[in-house]
DNA sequence: ACCTGAACACCGTTCAAGT
DNA sequence: ACCTGAACACCGTTCAAGT
């Protein structure tokens, strides 16, 4: 063995994130291993190591590729809505779907965020950052008086507290029932915070 | 060896909890073992699996330890408030500094709950539900006019957003700087719901 | 140059055996 | 009855050695 040359490093790269996101939803950040992705694409643990720093430099880039796909999400469904209000109604309904839908590949983005606290590199922090801006640009329409920082602020408050809502949700802590409760509350929320905002 | 009886198993429990608490506080859940657990308090592995189910139901207990200490600091706070959005406020502060001082601590709460789907005790469940009592009480004193089932959704809407913000600043993913602007961002998140609830 | 295999220092969990 | 010690099946990470 050694010297295969069956795959280049970027296909090794795709192939080793391919299976550590196969693994992570069928079986959660716990069922995760080097070993397991090594033995999936068919290489030595070892390979891995020369690819990425460690395993969770690895996760780092399978967490951004969750983001990516979240974005792709929340940018196809904002083209046609008629007012702002609705668009913003809807934008927490697709994030709390893809929530739902990929489950244990979002409880990775932010378990994992929560233990390293290594700084993050600038793709990830502007993958998190695109995820604002369609807010604040609905924000800014629904109330054209507030300053900028008004409305990045509450950009952070409003989507911060549907994120809450959808993480407490998913983890069963609300002693709500699944995604359609989780929905009623987010749209609450925004409905109710929209009223004060655009009066205040 | 063997047979030193030097502690009560609720002596042991006592000290396993408290050396978890500990080595949470200063690695995080990452510098957490059995083994270091064990080796803090004198005793070997194998007796911790005579007190606790394995190390998921160990972290449970201190997760438990934590609420019940979120909610005297919540309980103690709350007696001499003038009205009750200024109580809701002060309730969302002092949660926030709970979770900023004992960050490393509470994290472990949402990343254990979200792995492990087995289903939670009810003591655990009734920890969580306390929680929100406080916020329903208030609540309904601000809009006497609502039914139970929409105190209720209410309480969890908006105390789902303030978890969210707090969340979301603990673990860097909302581009602000620290615990001042989470404050400021759930007082806003706050203001502003109530504004549309009591309204409403 | 590319990859392996084995090593190192850790894990969680179990359970026969010692007192 | 209470606790140990050693075992089992795993980890992440490194790196000399093979082709």
């Amino acid at each position: 063995m050694a010297r295969r040359n069956d795959h280049s490093r970027d296909e090794i790269r795709e192939m080793a994130l391919k299976a550590a996101e196969t693994i992570i939803l069928e079986k959660g950040k716990d069922g995760l291993s080097a070993r397991k992705i090594a033995q999936e694409i068919g290489y030595t643990v070892g390979t891995l190591y020369l690819i990425f720093k460690n395993l969770d430099d690895l996760i780092l880039h399978v967490n951004g590729r969750t983001l990516e796909r979240l974005y792709e999400k929340l940018s196809s469904e904002q083209q046609s809505s008629s007012d702002s209000k609705t668009a913003l109604l809807q934008l927490a309904k697709t994030y709390i779907n893809f929530a739902e839908n990929e489950s244990n590949r979002w409880k990775v983005v932010f378990e994992h965020r929560a233990q390293t606290d290594n700084t993050t590199p600038e793709w990830y922090q502007e993958r998190v950052g695109k995820m604002f801006t369609a807010v604040e640009t609905h924000l800014s329409r629904l109330a054209p008086h507030k300053s900028p920082s008004e409305i990045k602020d509450a950009a952070r408050a409003l989507w911060g507290g549907v994120h809450g809502i959808c993480m407490l949700a998913l983890t069963d802590n609300l002693d709500i029932t699944g995604v359609e409760s989780a929905d009623t509350l987010t749209q609450s929320l925004i409905n109710n915070y929209l009223a004060g905002f655009t009066a205040g």
